[in-house]
DNA sequence: GCTTCACTCCACCTAAAGGTGGAGTGAGAT
DNA sequence: ATCTCACTCCACCTTTAGGTGGAGTGAAGC
């Protein structure tokens, strides 16, 4: 019988992790040997336990997923990281594959894709559904907003007004009202209004 | 022994489904007899198993998990329905409830706590977390928006101008006004895009 | 050195949005 | 029959938002 595949499962909602870890439990190639509930946890528990595949929730409280992706690849560049969330805003996606992430599976996919894409990934491959990899290209084909730009469609969203977001910042209202057109156009859209909602569905800015 | 706890799941997630199955068949007084991924289903399922109680997420593709609530309430009116989200939206909690759920979790609680209130269920009593009771009050306490504002609200948030909200209505402008004038200070925000996340924050509207 | 680009600011304009104070109707409750 | 309330509409006003066409700066890249 050969080694089974070692797993870190990372999920902030126990019931949601609870019951990942009875599932992988059932599948006689596989075993979960520790678990995290956020961030930081998760990469104590990735030096701890050496895994060889990550699942990794990508909404977690306090150090979000990304970054954790980060922390781990940044010691063990070969560290093999599946994202599995139920989000598919097209900005987390593209930062979690920037950040190494071998494979993006969402929630909604079914046991026996997860298991498979398990199985990929400890040999090595990557797995990018072709979903994904469509907003993928989208993402990259479109224009991007730069950082101010983001700054301005972050207070937009907080309900800010012009005046206000100027103030914020400190930049004339004027300079606000550029930023907000060029940004407008950037995202296809005609008023802040919009640009608030288009900038939550794509996973641009978090409402926490 | 005794019999044991005949259970229904209902998520649309296959990933969390599967978990979730696979976690309570490790629970000795428990039995999960039908699965289901949409409310249509859940209804289906409900009808050939007659199962002790069902877990219920909130947030289905096609059927809501409200209205499934609602079919299977109508029909056997002592169905114990446990409600099981991730999603926190107050306008959420208060329908389910008001469908005659009997338990609120959500996903983030502990794994004892679930099956601990799925046994409080299992024998009539009801389970509602003082956190999400305070929710309840909030929303009874607050100004009820009537059906015109909230038709008014959706649309807004999907981003249409008075003008257009007016067309879609088949109603004046200013009457629209009048509508968003009233809305605005019931949510107390003072514009539309602060109106537009409110409403998707407390779950009065949904993306999708 | 020149180009590119993010960032800053201005003036001027039109079109929306929001605020105020009305008023009329019809349905349902008491 | 009266009251309440959701819904409708009007006029008038101020403020905000959005559109256009500029222009100057500094930093990075070629």
């Amino acid at each position: 019988m050969p080694e089974p595949i070692r797993l870190l499962v990372v999920d902030d909602h126990p019931v949601v992790r609870g019951g990942l870890v009875a599932l992988l439990g059932t599948v006689d190639d596989m075993k979960v040997v520790a678990e995290a509930d956020d961030g930081r946890e998760a990469f104590e528990q990735y030096s701890l336990h050496q895994p060889d595949v990550t699942l990794m929730d990508l909404r977690l409280r306090t150090v979000g997923g990304v970054d954790a992706i980060q922390l781990i690849r940044a010691k063990w560049p070969a560290a093999r990281v599946i994202v599995l969330t139920t989000f598919d805003g097209d900005e987390d996606i593209y930062k979690a594959i920037q950040a190494g992430a071998k494979a993006y599976l969402l929630k909604g996919m079914s046991v026996e894709e997860l298991i498979s894409t398990i199985r990929s990934v400890h040999q090595g491959r990557t797995r990018i559904p072709a979903a994904i990899a469509e907003k993928l290209a989208e993402r990259l084909a479109g224009p991007q907003l730069t950082n101010r730009e983001l700054e301005v469609l972050q207070l937009i969203v907080r309900g800010r007004s012009n005046k206000e977001i100027g103030i914020d910042l400190s930049i004339s209202e004027a300079t606000v009202k550029t930023h907000i057109n060029t940004l407008l156009s950037k995202l296809g859209v005609s008023d802040r209004t919009q640009a608030s909602t288009a900038a939550i569905q794509r996973g641009i800015v978090h409402l926490d």
